[in-house]
DNA sequence: TATGAATGAGGCTTCATTCAT
DNA sequence: AATGAATGAAGCCTCATTCAT
């Protein structure tokens, strides 16, 4: 008896040491991706920062773009939790709050929203690991329905643009998407005062959309000020 | 006299050939890139579908790299040139033109803008051609700059908001950039009306950051009216 | 315990293999160079006379170059082994028995220290491997130095001229280098009588720069004789 | 007639313009090749540096090879022409000059010396110009057949040691190739003296193979007072 | 006749993946 | 189960030589 729990102990001790040495590869990638570039960053060099051998990464997955994927699929989901409590908050009054919440999120840490953006590049050209990029897509797809009922509440409401409303949350993630590039172009890196242009932007996209609805913080504090 | 005038002509007629081949590379190269990804193209290929030998690309592009610094910076120069135009028609009172022009040129061929925007990310991880992608962020500054002026008399005028000048058109630069990526993301490939979209987003474009102006065609075109 | 201790030598016992392996690709590369011209020999080749396959050769070295550098240096050390005993032997009594020993060393085999002078040429050209060029140096640098004391004792005993000490051993270099040359000048190689022309050579290396000595077999014997 | 003549004019004006070309380029090429490494001087090089272009240097020389043994020859005659002298001289009783003479030509020039060793090796393992190469070695053997007479007097004249008379030239020979390679050698690059060591050298090859004759500039200078 | 653009074979190197231990 | 040595396909680039003008 002893011996049987015992060894289901040491059964379930082992996979969560699996689980604990997968998330370390996950997380030596990410770092990696995050310090050099995507192109410079091999297998070999994952597998030593997260300390283990070349070999045992493919015991985790099955392909360098299996990790890849999940990387992107984490982040993706984080995204999507915050979404899911922002739409809450907007169903119990505060209108801008899924936006805010979307924008907020992936402004948070923007490389890393940058990185996945670049490594889903990367993967979908490939045409690996199709099933995984399924699986992305209906979660971005899961996103847009659960805000379709809010948008249309707010479209009928009077408060956003009478289209389609998917327009609405595409319009917001093309926002972010290049605000997040915007961060680190090149081009625009030595502009200062990074702080105050993103806050520009999310005001934007917060209201934008909107339909008689000021442009200005004056109108974002108000709201805040009503829920 | 006549010799000289034929060998001149000669020469002449040479380095015409020689600038056309050297725009076969490129519009080789471009076809390529947009058929497939851009890790699969090589330069070979690019020999092979401009219908001339792997040593020739070398002949007018020292390195590979050469060639997408030139792909990007063609695109940006045509960039340039929509906006100044459009900034012409801004100065005789059309205060949304520079916007306009800026986006309708950008979302154009958003193939091609995206296409430009991945094979910046390359170079720049690259390392390579530093000093073609300084004129390139040249490029943009300039732009930035000559917006200024106008930017700060909307301002002034209470038309937009009053935030630093660059607020204004690094935002639009990010909704553009957004726009295109949105295009092209497999996510959101399947879903029609693209058009009525991008218009969408456009008016957005033209319109955020508006101090005390409604989101809605109708203010577009009262503007127009007014102005 | 034993589980340890066996898991202990399997590892050694795959250094040894690896090791083992490294010899190979050196050995390979040696015999190609001997047999056909530098400049025809790759990479690839290396590795299908070393029967491993061409990737295996950079877990090795880094670039070919490194093959390269890695075979003079192991001929170098060989030449410093042997000069080193010569000195021995010349410390206790038999004084040109350090010159000899050097000449014989470096004639043992003419075709290996010709390709190594060869070698070396095409490593510094091509400016690579420089530390270990440096390397290389330091060796015969020292060789140098240990053979100084040497000489000033011979020379104050009035056996060598009263030059610079280490111009009787670069003089020896000089003589050693070029009589390895005419071993594989085109010019000369049908010439029979190879070794008589080799001992001839020798004896002058091994008496010139001597100080009122008969260049003869004679004088080489008497020397011999009093030792 | 005075038609004639002039056509003759212009045909021999036109040679010796294409003898001066073909001159040329042997000089832009030598120049190349002393100021830098051996493998990157291209054909395209030369022909920039003769101020001609790519495609004439190939009227003048069917492959670059030929420009290679062509720098080689060109050497060889001027060493061989010395040589002539200082066999002149010491048939006229100064028996050392033939020697001196040879010494002093090869080490006049050691830099361009080295060259044309190295251009050797290249051509000899390319087993290009075959028809070249023999010339070169029968320029070579014709140098040691005039030494011949020479040396077998010495020899029965007692002078020199009585081995097969062309064993004095090869060592000769053997010396001064390994004096040159001792002046480029990098490791002993930073000595100074070079001048003092060469003499040392060339007095060394000077007296080497003698019999019963000191090594030692009176030596040198009793011989000279004798004659 | 002089030119230089065009060519393409062939070199070095990288790295995702496999598999024997 | 973990390892890391082995693999080889594939990419970029060079340069001697040719040939149409």
């Amino acid at each position: 008896m002893q011996n049987n729990s015992s060894s289901a102990d040491r059964i379930r001790e082992k996979k969560k040491l699996f689980l604990a040495r997968e998330q370390r590869i996950i997380d030596a990638a990410v770092e990696l991706f995050l310090e050099s570039s995507i192109d410079r960053i091999t297998v070999s060099k994952i597998a030593i920062r997260a300390g283990i051998g070349k070999g045992t990464v493919y015991k985790h997955f099955l392909t360098k773009n299996e990790i890849l994927i999940r990387i992107i699929l984490d982040y993706e989901r984080n995204i999507t939790k915050s979404l899911t409590e922002g739409i809450g908050r907007a169903g119990a009054g505060d209108s801008g709050a899924a936006a805010k919440s979307y924008f907020q999120s992936r402004l948070e840490n923007p490389k890393l929203d940058r990185l996945t953006q670049q490594l889903e590049d990367r993967l979908i050209e490939s045409g690996d690991v199709i099933e995984q990029v399924k699986e992305l897509h209906q979660l971005r797809l899961s996103n847009e329905d659960a805000l379709k009922g809010l948008t249309s509440k707010l479209i009928e409401g009077g408060v956003l643009e009478d289209v389609p409303p998917h327009f609405h949350y595409l319009a917001c993630w093309a926002l972010a998407q290049g605000a997040v590039e915007l961060c680190f172009n090149k081009t625009w890196n030595n502009k200062m005062d990074n702080v105050a242009l993103m806050e520009f932007i999310t005001n934007i996209g917060v209201t934008m959309g909107n339909k008689g609805q000021y442009h200005s913080d004056e109108s974002l504090s108000n709201k805040k000020s009503k829920s």
